[in-house]
DNA sequence: CAGCATCCGTCAGGATACTG
DNA sequence: CAGTATCCTGACGGATGCTG
């Protein structure tokens, strides 16, 4: 087993920590709500609204594992008809700065990759 | 349509260079095989058996997608028995500085986020 | 409004066996 | 050695309908 020691923990091990973030934003729609609540606490229907195609499902779930993991907090205000608020904690903000690391260097290199992938289709199919 | 203009380009849009990027990340070796491949150049058994347990035929989809997006190269030598070796390419190579920084921030939050998780399994189920 | 319940399709990922 | 060829499974994401 190769180890990456310029890591800390082992990325190799599926309870990494590494392993269980790279999972998270992996996911089809956990980085643009986190996105999405950066500039303010959003209710269910803005979010949904704001990511555009989410079945409500799949939105549930995704706020559910943003909260149990401590991202996000859910509000819960006793009102007919009910309103449920979702606002970011600290943690949550703090995981802004790796992910728009990750987004500004999707930018820069956008071109680099497209036209990587051009030749390569070029050249074999 | 509710706009995240800090970050250029439209993350909402499928076609988005951040989702793209985010896509891969997400996808269970890439990250793996980028780290693995950061101090030099690989064959194909080495990633293999770097990464644990991985089907040969994962293994390749993944180094076929990072090969066209230009992240790394393939160099087959015309030998018996063969050999190929796999390399990060300097595009490859500053993709490391991203994902380090999610890997940091991972690290420092994971006891943060288990915490989180205890509390939440805790108090519910 | 904010979801839960239910059913369903897809596809990444995996196990295994075989080959240039 | 470095894959390809097949077959298979499960979890994610989605569509729809209903409810406190």
């Amino acid at each position: 087993m190769v180890t990456v020691d310029f890591l800390q923990g082992d990325v190799f091990d599926p309870a990494c920590p590494t392993r269980l973030i790279l999972d998270r934003i992996g996911d089809k729609w956990t980085v643009l709500t986190v996105l999405l609540l950066r500039d303010g606490p959003l209710r269910f229907t803005q979010l949904r609204e704001g990511i555009g195609k989410v079945a409500p499902k799949v939105l549930t779930q995704t706020l559910r594992r943003l909260e149990r993991d401590g991202l996000i907090t859910r509000e819960v205000f006793a009102e007919v008809p009910p309103r449920v608020v979702y606002t970011l904690t600290p943690l949550g903000r703090s995981l802004i700065e790796p992910i728009t690391a990750v987004s500004d260097w999707a930018e820069a290199h956008m071109a680099a990759i497209t036209t990587a992938q051009r030749e390569y289709d070029a050249a074999a199919g």
